[in-house]
DNA sequence: TCATATCACTTTGTATTGTAAAGTATTTGA
DNA sequence: TCAAATACTTTACAATACAAAGTGATATGA
């Protein structure tokens, strides 16, 4: 069995791959990596994803451990996101992706 | 000017993340990794992604200079996607996202 | 007191994106 | 001669993401 499991047996890379290409999710993630933030706040430190996206998204990543959601019971109730170990550990992946970009990617001119 | 360059300005790492979350395009470098591959075989070896799309990542990530293309000049003429200096640079992102997968994501339990 | 703003979303209808399935044109091997 | 493989393209449809507006609670400033 060579080349990436090719068969239907589970592949960590492949799973792994799936999970963060969905869109907006690294940027979810790149800017909780700051600390926590409410719904509006993480909107807009996103910037650009609509807000039916991202509820969609920080519930898939609730479910899969990499964020938590904690409703504080104040007045009035505020919601925070956070990162959990699993998706502080993401930070190894955002900062390759990082050093890639300023790597590779056009800067471009400045006027 | 703090927290990521909310302004109108280029962050390599924001761009990056917008690179990479294409469907699919993940799963393309990733297997390229592996050495230079045909157009039907980079679909075997990626698996699930439809010719249409396909066709469409290779264009835009040969566009970024990402990968390159070589037709090569026999009869029946056959073409082979290859990772530039770029792309292969890509290898610390896969990496990163792999090592994660294996720490954090579950494994299936085996019969 | 009353309009305005913020919080955290949800709803609606539309645009973009990705999909399966089939087709094109060529060539090799049985 | 016929099936299979090469590298895609085309078409029609389904899934996803979109902007814009709305919800209901609370808080703030004039």
């Amino acid at each position: 069995m060579a080349n990436h499991e090719q068969d239907h047996g589970f592949c960590p890379v492949y799973e792994a791959i799936n999970v963060l290409q969905e869109k907006w999710t690294l940027h979810i993630i790149r800017n909780l990596l700051d600390g926590p933030k409410g719904f509006n706040e993480l909107s807009r430190a996103v910037g650009g994803c609509n807000p039916a996206t991202l509820a969609q998204r920080v519930e898939r990543l609730e479910q899969m451990g990499i964020i938590s959601k904690t409703i504080h019971s104040t007045m009035p109730p505020r919601t925070s996101y956070a990162l959990t170990e699993s998706g502080q550990a993401l930070h190894e992946v955002v900062g390759a992706i990082g050093r890639w970009g300023k790597q590779y990617l056009p800067q471009p001119v400045m006027g």
